[in-house]
DNA sequence: CTGTATCCCGGCCGATACTG
DNA sequence: CAGTATCGGCCGGGATACAG
């Protein structure tokens, strides 16, 4: 782990640009907290919406956003383990500019036939045996 | 090049919000569209906002911007050589994003002393002979 | 269910040198 | 001035197996 990559910032203006980006990288981080944006979500129920993530990818992304102090993970002392997963007020600050990424994404990207490919992603990944891609 | 990776977009809502990170990825793109939503700039009027940046990486993102149709490259047939780089249309379109970025770094970003140290970046670079750095 | 531990490959990206 | 070419390290991140 150890996680070091937050250095060498440029110091323009931009500076602060960059250092949001940085926050957000990770490929997945975006995503994870769109949809943290819309309630609390145990682990699997991310997972679900993510099908091209992996276990580990996950947990490393989800341990970085808790670093960071943008996600709360609230483990429940029970068997079997339950951990469920929600924004910090810190991670809710965000919220404008994940919401301007998806509002740019959504009136600008063109995978019109992904769209109704997207509906039944979590039947088709919830068997794992398919791959049929 | 060949700058392939734009694949494998998981497809959930959160998918627009990860198109529109994977087109601002790159570690530099982000800045580099800040920086030209303030106006037209040269190639190496951009080096000297990014420090840090390599001019391989500058052309590299440059290019790749240039193909995602963010951003119009303009070359003068003249000696000395003289290109500009300036936003398209479809890149200006980023512009909430990035500002969304931008006033998020502003208000949650802790450089404090960076603040000031940044203040006079270009006139430290300005000739670049100086190399005070 | 929710992780952690290993292995390892691909490619991002930096350093450096050369060109029109 | 504005690139291109080449070499190489490092690490992001996928696959897989194991654990509490």
């Amino acid at each position: 782990m150890t996680r070091i990559r937050h250095q060498s910032l440029d110091c323009s203006p931009g500076c602060a640009v960059e250092a949001t980006l940085q926050l957000i990288d990770g490929k997945w981080k975006g995503v994870i907290l769109y949809h943290l944006l819309q309630g609390t979500l145990r682990f699997n129920a991310i997972r679900k919406r993510l099908p091209n993530i992996t276990q580990r990818m996950l947990t490393t992304q989800l341990r970085e956003l808790e670093r960071d102090g943008f996600v709360l993970r609230t483990v429940y002392p029970e068997v079997p383990p339950k951990v469920e997963y929600s924004l910090t007020p810190r991670g809710r600050t965000l919220e404008p500019v994940i919401l301007a990424l998806k509002a740019w994404g959504d009136e600008h990207t063109e995978f019109r036939h992904g769209r109704e490919a997207c509906a039944d992603h979590d039947e088709i990944l919830t068997s794992a045996a398919k791959r049929t891609k």
